[in-house]
DNA sequence: GTGAAAGCGCTAACAT
DNA sequence: ATGTTAGCGCTTTCAC
């Protein structure tokens, strides 16, 4: 950008008559320079524009300020905000994001934890789903000392920084709600089960029946992978299964949805006959035919926490916690008013 | 990242016995090399582990191979869809972006702009909306010879590359689906009208009614900021106008769900009272209830060529148009179906 | 085919 | 308070 005609440090000392050390010292603001100098010098870095390099910088202090930003699928909410969170974060520290879309293809990873490694970013924050069957490549990177922090993650022995919700909490929110709209078959729709997050949704699903004295039944329980299509068939299956359904939980705001969609064309009224609980209040939740009650999470707290426990690491600070769990909201609407 | 031990070239080039040059060039397979010292440098890259830095590289090649990236709006799909198909196109070149996230605050653009100058990016792709009202810091770029590709975006005067949707006919043919379906009091939800892309689906609607027969009336022209919210509002407000209307164009999806709801408030069926039909195909519109009629844009490939655009620029190749415009699809579905 | 010298733009360590 | 020396890790002349 501009290399050609790059004003350097040295123009800067040269025309300001200093060396490039004082000028280097104006501009970080380290050791002391005389109160005329570095007038002298700021005033010259102003009439030539002179911007330093950073990847001079970089070279030199072994830091780039950069960091890698892995990311799965931008068509997921809860991701997109964390991203927006932890990038507004880290450029109030001084740093910037690359930007890593795995879009699904988990294989990619490897290669570009390769290549950021080969741009020696600073460290790595993971945003994106838990299901990689293959982490040898995130175990060495921690192992080599590379900062990473995660969401909606975590590495079984390894010592990870890990930024989540609390989504046990979050599915009881959400079966509290059914039942105090005294539901009594309550069925779920439940997120792929090697996702952390729906093992726990499902966990505080299961308690919060319990507690509320219904019997927990794997059989109105069904399977989707988040998306609205999954949502609509599987809702599709539960009705077969069983009709006498009142309530219905899933695991987030598409596949409730794609499930409210299934109602209707069944003839099933939301909430009078079928009451629905999503997870996440997607900005359409609130628009959705009848409104949609879920489960709000912090994802933009979510992000920057993360942003700013990755910055600690990168600087030596210690973070006090290694994992750290945010509180979920139930946000009360039209398809659900328990 | 791994910098304290990290494997220099040097280490290489005594390990083998070769000098520096050497290793280079069989890393970068300039010059000539014979076969034999080049196994042998291959074996000890392997053996060691070595990965040659980005960083040093990117200060004698004056070359980063990295890219900017300004965006505004994670929420948009359209912009989100871009950056995914810009990332995608990008790293097939071997090219990095570096995120930007103006978040709805164009204030901030020009001091991204300057940090990514002193991180000497190759070039820049905007990704975010129009509105900007000075717009002086992008033409000073442009002038400096920092290769700039925008999408959704004119600048008056300067020689900008875009890559952008054909509004018009997106217009057009979201009108043409109304009147086939045998509306006569059609209104419209606009964008904000300082966004190109909503003047031009605006004229495209216009043709289209005058094509059609019909006479162009502003009385049934309500706007939008493009949210759910804002379509909600101004759908009542139309209804108050004229309860007449039996069929809306909405700018995009989001405003034509707020409208849906707003109807169904008013006890208008859709589509038997008012046919509705929407711009953008988000994934919740096939989910909608009813499910909604749409001009889809192909937001991946815009990103892609912008993308490659982009690239083509920084590596000097001229492009053959300055300007490339997508075409859209109509997707009808039950909310109008012509 | 290979190596030596020079330098990208900057900062750190030691001078003065 | 300021300058000098020595690199960071790599590529690019230009020798041989």
């Amino acid at each position: 950008m501009g290399f050609a005609k790059r004003v350097t440090i040295q123009d800067v000392a040269s025309k300001a008559g200093v060396s490039r050390q004082t000028v280097s010292r104006v501009i970080n603001g380290k050791g002391e320079v005389s109160g005329r100098t570095r007038e002298r010098v700021l005033a010259v870095i102003q009439e030539l524009g002179y911007r330093p390099s950073e990847i001079a910088r970089s070279l030199v202090r072994h830091k780039t300020n950069t960091l890698g930003l892995i990311t799965a699928d931008f068509s997921d909410y809860f991701f997109t905000q964390v991203i927006v969170g932890a990038e507004a974060e880290a450029r109030r520290h001084g740093y910037f994001f690359l930007l890593c879309s795995t879009e699904r293809n988990p294989a990619d990873e490897p290669e570009y934890l390769r290549l950021l490694s080969e741009r020696q970013v600073d460290g790595v924050l993971f945003a994106r789903p838990s299901t990689e069957p293959d982490s040898r490549h995130l175990a060495s990177l921690i192992r080599q000392g590379v900062p990473c922090v995660c969401t909606a993650y975590r590495l079984p022995g390894e010592s990870l920084i890990v930024v989540d919700v609390d989504n046990e909490l979050g599915g009881r929110l959400a079966a509290g709600c059914l039942l105090r709209a005294g539901r009594r078959r309550i069925g779920m729709i439940t997120g792929p089960p090697h996702w952390l997050s729906a093992r726990n949704r499902w966990r505080g699903y299961r308690a919060a029946l319990e507690e509320g004295g219904l019997p927990y039944d794997e059989g109105i329980i069904a399977f989707g992978d988040w998306s609205y299509e999954s949502g609509y068939a599987a809702m599709k299956a539960l009705l077969e299964e069983e009709p006498a359904l009142d309530g219905l939980f899933a695991h987030n705001d598409c596949m409730a949805i794609g499930a409210m969609r299934a109602l209707a064309e069944c003839g099933r009224r939301v909430p009078d006959d079928v009451a629905v609980v999503g997870f996440d209040d997607i900005p359409v939740a609130a628009y959705c035919n009848p409104p949609l009650s879920t489960v709000r999470q912090p994802m933009r707290q979510v992000g920057e926490l993360a942003a700013r426990l990755l910055i600690d690491a990168v600087e030596g600070r210690n973070p006090e916690r290694k994992e750290v769990l945010l509180e979920p909201e139930l946000i009360v609407r039209q398809s659900c008013s328990g």
